[in-house]
DNA sequence: ATCACCATGTAAAAGGTTACATGATTTT
DNA sequence: AAAATCATGTAACCTTTTACATGGTGAT
């Protein structure tokens, strides 16, 4: 359970309110290696505080409910730092699009080459949105101090991951493309595999 | 929740036992994109087999349980055909290894370059398992017919997401050296900075 | 004898998603 | 006038992990 510990991490850094730290996980940093929801985001931050991991300032606002400002405590950092110094393991890999790889025969390749073009499109986006993630440090990667070069280096493994979605739905889209093209060409009893199932 | 639809594509290719799904999970094709425990599998071939989507047949084995072999139901692949024509997102990011980024400079150096390393062996020994599981359709990549040219395209795509990991571990494990040097033939204030915490 | 493999599960706890709930301020 | 942003949460449900549980066969 690493939320936890990513929440820690953010307010070692510096003092967010629940807000802020779901901002960070949805566009900022977060957003290049951790997933998580609002909701999430506020019942861990209540269940920290709980714990004595977090501590809060409320800051009245005019009109608006009170912020409440988080920073890690003593007892956070400790727990961050003990975390830190543990191994830990790759993560699963969940995706959905996988399932193509099995099943995808079973429906026209149309169906496939829209969802995969409708994929490139969100990773092409992805690509620019963790790009500008990473612009405050590309400028003097060279000279960065340990605080800010593992961020670069987070958001350039993000970078590339994105861009390999990219290259790769390419490749699959002229592949399939190949495939069909080739079995248009060929005796009717290709084309009645094709159409039998849509 | 493609667990389900995995789990039908796998039985809509061959039937299979429970012990068989979980293995393909573990080491085979599934171990390229979706991550599912034995007892998730045997859980939801449980569920499946209630809700009509797959069915089985005892097969009795001498000395042994009986072994049970699920196929899908005309249900069940309906069920798989309607979940691949919809459109699906992708996965969710979560990587322990990004709080690094965002804390790593907590702790010693030493400490992120030991588990950079450590994790560049274990996507070296990926990249080889994932090699073995494209061998049979390397050999004639540009023949295969739809059935097992998505299979190809999803074992390349995690191919090179393994590569990727091991060229990013290299690639950071020279930036971290790089700056440690450099701090090392600078003047004792950096140097008190990265002792203070270890 | 011990280990890997075959073959099946149950149950509790942790983690994550989806839907619901409220309301002011600022920007278009 | 509507939409986006700021700001906080609750609750039900679904999914995954971890730990437990059993026992025969075949290879070293």
């Amino acid at each position: 359970m690493a939320l936890k510990h990513t929440i820690l991490a953010f307010l070692s850094r510096q003092p967010l309110s629940g807000y802020d730290v779901a901002k960070e996980f949805a566009e900022g940093f977060g957003s290049c290696f951790w997933k998580a929801s609002q909701q999430q985001v506020y019942a861990e931050l209540t269940k920290l505080e709980q714990q004595g991991s977090v501590s809060y300032e409320a800051i009245p606002q005019p009109g608006r409910l009170d912020k409440k400002i988080y920073s890690t405590t003593e007892q956070g950092q400790q727990e961050l730092l003990e975390w830190l110094v543990k191994p830990c393991e790759p993560t699963a890999i969940r995706e959905d699009l996988g399932v193509m790889g099995l099943a995808g025969h079973l429906v026209p390749p149309q169906v496939m080459v829209r969802e995969i073009e409708r994929r490139r499109q969100l990773h092409v986006e992805m690509v620019q949105h963790v790009k500008k993630l990473d612009a405050p440090f590309a400028q003097h990667p060279d000279s960065l101090e340990l605080k800010d070069l593992y961020m670069h280096l987070i958001i350039r493994r993000a970078i590339r991951y994105q861009e390999e979605w990219v290259a790769w739905c390419d490749e699959a889209l002229q592949a399939i493309e190949q495939v069909v093209t080739r079995q248009e060409s060929e005796p009717s009893s290709h084309k009645h595999n094709l159409n039998e199932q849509g």
